[in-house]
DNA sequence: GCGCAATTCGCAATCGATTGAAGCAGGGCT
DNA sequence: AGCCCTGCTTCAATCGATTGCGAATTGCGC
């Protein structure tokens, strides 16, 4: 009763069912030729002795590991991630990594790189002996650090680039960021602002440059100008207080800014409080991320909602399917949403 | 040059150095019959090499699997967590637990179970002998589940449980919730308030009556009642708002409320605005987690910061000293600590 | 009822590392 | 000088699942 229940082996069940343990791994992996009724007899003693087959034994003889690896940045993880960038990207990744993995039997890892480190190489490689992980997903900013994607591909690990477009090695999957900061812009011009500004991210993440050119371009469809609307934080807050007063200082007629993270976008939010402009009657704000906090500001923000665990859940998708596949890389892009709350309005009328 | 790199094995390593196979184990694994001469030679071929031995291998012949398995939950995680509690403990969690394992070389996977799924026992005994994790860390509102800490305890592996002081089976780990309400409260008593308000958690979270109990006792220490100071919320910021309005209802002389979540507390700050009072000026506030949302409303919260990184980084470090040693289970408290924001101040002088 | 083909099953080797027991030195003892 | 003993290294078995290949069974048509 209380005895130590020993693993259950797939020898067991093969003794269960009366049959040989190649018939039971047929039966587990899906193999062509096992008979239904001999299946099914197989099946009932899998659940009646509770087997599930062992990671370790499966990866040992077989050619895959059933394990996915994530890269997480450690260093802003640590120390500047959650100042910066709010801790929600890792919530969502864990959820749309780690239940779309279970669902095709898969499990995902996480690893935490410095990618300034100059061990970059050694640490990620030493993680892909140990692990020898099936696919790799890379996140920002390590989607476009060149040593890593080299390793990866002299490897011939399949691996997914999150927030990349460049069609290089790997599968890119970018959550639309031009797109979204075009859509955005348009809503603010749609309302009939005329002086839209925007907070970028940093110049060293790609996305930044996309989410320009979105603005621009809707900027050059509504027939407006960009000039001396545009200014570059690093994610964090004080980078967007910084920016917020340059560009209202800048701007004295500007009605609307975009900001590139939440954070940015509160302390932009801060900057108009300070100033006595009235948000949104004054000076409407929309943010990216969209994470928790600017539900519950005052008042809460429109924001641009970055589908990162449906991203990510592509993301392994597509690194198991090409497993058996072999299919070639590609560039994959996931929608992003606007939340509309009540950080925007029509613009002031001004004399 | 460009030749796919074959994976290093031990038996390369033992070619390299000369040695036997062997010879090569009881280096990595620190065995004591090696000469010192031998042991650098072998040092020196895993460096050149860049042996790292495969996970899968040790797991198979040796007794351990240097898996660590952090049970989260599935639901809350899902729809509710972010709504309740905000995503930091995820990402806290996960800083804490991969680092402290990595430093042990150790990993550690996260798997997401709704506990109050009827599948607990079948999801979770899947996911132990697929891994067959050393240790098992146990986060609320698992820490308490019997059918959970029951299968484990069968199942003989170390398990520890996040948030929990029942010396039940298995290491517990608690966050000082008793102790941390007691500072927050005579903090506030010593600012000179008198009636000190608490908005509690969920009942059936423990930590909720641990928080209640603190506050209660340094009430007691102070010469204060709690008569008709304590409402109930679930984490969210629906039921703060309830708690709220429904504490200063019933009590328009309540100059300081405790809350036991951020959201919650962000909850009571609207509230207070919307019947025009001033934080800290009329009412002061504290809240409980330290999420990066409270340093950034006006005014920035004083706050009970959960030191869940460092709580689950212990939890590793227990489980694997124990696995080598086989102490017994204990309870370990992590000490909390108070912010000092600018929403705490004396309260306002009343005729 | 027979033969051939198609399907299904079982033996044995294998993955990479650990571990207990056996082998082989060299040194000290009587 | 013979013997044993200690110290270090090597042989061989093992963990649990996969997989190729040969063997056995079934199915089908004539």
């Amino acid at each position: 009763m209380a005895r130590v229940r020993k693993t259950v082996t797939i020898r067991d069940v093969a003794e269960d069912a009366g049959v040989s343990l190649q018939t039971v791994s047929r039966v587990v992996n899906g193999g062509p030729n096992v008979r239904p009724q001999v299946r099914d007899k197989v099946r009932a003693s899998i659940d009646k002795l509770g087997y599930v087959p062992s990671l370790a034994a499966q990866r040992m003889s077989g050619s895959r590991s059933y394990i996915i690896l994530a890269i997480n940045d450690r260093e802003r993880t640590l120390e500047d991630w959650r100042e910066r960038r709010g801790t929600d990207w890792v919530d969502q990744m864990l959820l749309g990594g780690i239940l779309t993995c279970s669902q095709h039997g898969y499990r995902m890892m996480v690893e935490l790189v410095d990618t300034h480190s100059d061990h970059v190489e050694r640490e990620l490689g030493a993680a892909l002996s140990a692990l020898q992980p099936d696919g790799v997903i890379l996140t920002p900013p390590h989607s476009e650090n060149k040593l890593i994607t080299d390793l990866l591909a002299e490897r011939r690990i399949p691996f997914a680039r999150i927030g990349s477009d460049a069609p290089g090695p790997g599968i890119a999957l970018t959550m639309g960021d031009s797109g979204a900061a075009h859509r955005a812009t348009m809503h603010l011009a749609g309302l009939g602002h005329r002086k839209i500004a925007m907070i970028a991210g940093p110049s060293e993440y790609s996305l930044s440059g996309w989410r320009i050119e979105g603005w621009k371009r809707a900027l050059a469809e509504a027939g407006l100008s960009d000039e001396g609307l545009l200014e570059e934080g690093d994610f964090g807050y004080e980078s967007g207080t910084r920016a917020a007063r340059a560009l209202l200082d800048r701007n004295p007629d500007c009605t609307a800014i975009i900001a590139s993270s939440d954070q940015m976008a509160l302390a932009a939010l801060e900057v108009a409080r300070e100033r006595g402009f009235d948000v949104p009657r004054d000076l409407s704000l929309i943010s990216f991320d969209n994470t928790p906090i600017v539900r519950f500001t005052q008042p809460p923000l429109t924001a641009i909602d970055q589908p990162i665990a449906e991203t990510v859940s592509r993301a392994v998708e597509q690194l198991i399917a090409r497993e058996s596949n072999g299919d070639g890389d590609g560039v994959i892009e996931v929608a992003a949403g606007l939340v509309e709350r009540a950080s925007t309005a029509s613009p002031p009328d001004r004399a």
